[in-house]
DNA sequence: AAGCCTGTCAACCGCCGAGAT
DNA sequence: AATCTCGGCGGTTGACAGGCT
């Protein structure tokens, strides 16, 4: 049986109050981010470690840039989602300043809708052809598209496999799935995919860039990618 | 004005993989 | 090799706000 992340007894819960927020800052500020499990204790927080690691990550990082999404952020999801899935750490990997909680959130709230509305499947990024959105899904047969050429990944609900993580580092490997369907889905997305490390701030975001592309063979190049159906209809 | 409904988003939960022992 | 600990991830929940009736 596994151990609880922390003693769940005499930690707080819900909202992180101002005096919390201040305290956790200025202890990431002395002794920077880590060991977050002995962090609350140190910090005099009566914090769950992983309390603190969301709210620092989420919502109190320097570096985060928040408010509305741009719409040049918005077609860098769709696309992302379109080849990754439901990955939003990896997604949001690339969209400096958000969060992968914010990525998620705004897609599930914004986006999702938005496609549907546009006729399209957020699950799949194919023209839903006017099929009910709430008609249960032949899984077997969308499962000819993108997602399911990157072995299915999870953000197909209905039949989620069991989830694979710790994969992040071999989406590379989910470029040649694009190449065989030629059933309505943008197959020729031609995406490189470089998995990045998130920015740990935007001061060594650049750098971190440059780093990446010396030192990878691939790099996102969405310049000659074609369109995916949602991106076409946003248009 | 009050109650209900819906959308948004911060936060939690449980699981997993990596690394240490 | 087995077990443990920790950090990280994605799914889900619940509080809150705003709109609608």
């Amino acid at each position: 049986m596994r151990k609880p992340c922390c003693e769940k007894q005499d930690t707080n819960k819900g909202a992180w109050s101002k005096q919390e927020d201040q305290k956790l800052i200025d202890y990431i500020r002395k002794h920077g981010e880590g060991c977050w499990r002995t962090l609350p204790q140190a910090a005099g927080l009566l914090r769950c470690g992983k309390s603190c690691r969301l709210r620092w990550i989420n919502y109190l990082r320097p570096d985060l840039k928040r408010g509305n999404f741009a719409e040049d952020e918005e077609d860098l999801i769709i696309k992302l989602h379109a080849l990754l899935g439901n990955r939003w750490s990896l997604i949001a990997g690339r969209l400096p300043g958000r969060t992968d909680n914010e990525v998620k959130n705004y897609w599930n709230s914004h986006l999702r809708r938005k496609l549907i509305n546009m006729g399209i499947d957020p699950n799949n990024h194919r023209l839903s052809n006017s099929r009910p959105r709430l008609q249960p899904p032949n899984v077997t047969s969308s499962c000819a598209t993108l997602s399911d050429q990157m072995k299915c990944p999870p953000h197909d609900h209905d039949q989620q496999p069991p989830k694979s993580r710790g994969e992040n580092d071999q989406v590379s490997d989910a470029g040649s799935c694009f190449e065989e369907d030629s059933s309505g889905m943008a197959v020729d997305l031609n995406l490189d995919l470089t998995v990045s490390i998130p920015f740990t701030s935007l001061a060594n975001a650049e750098e971190e860039q440059k780093h990446i592309a010396c030192n990878s063979s691939t790099e996102l190049d969405f310049s000659t990618t074609t369109p995916t159906p949602a991106l076409l209809l946003f248009r």
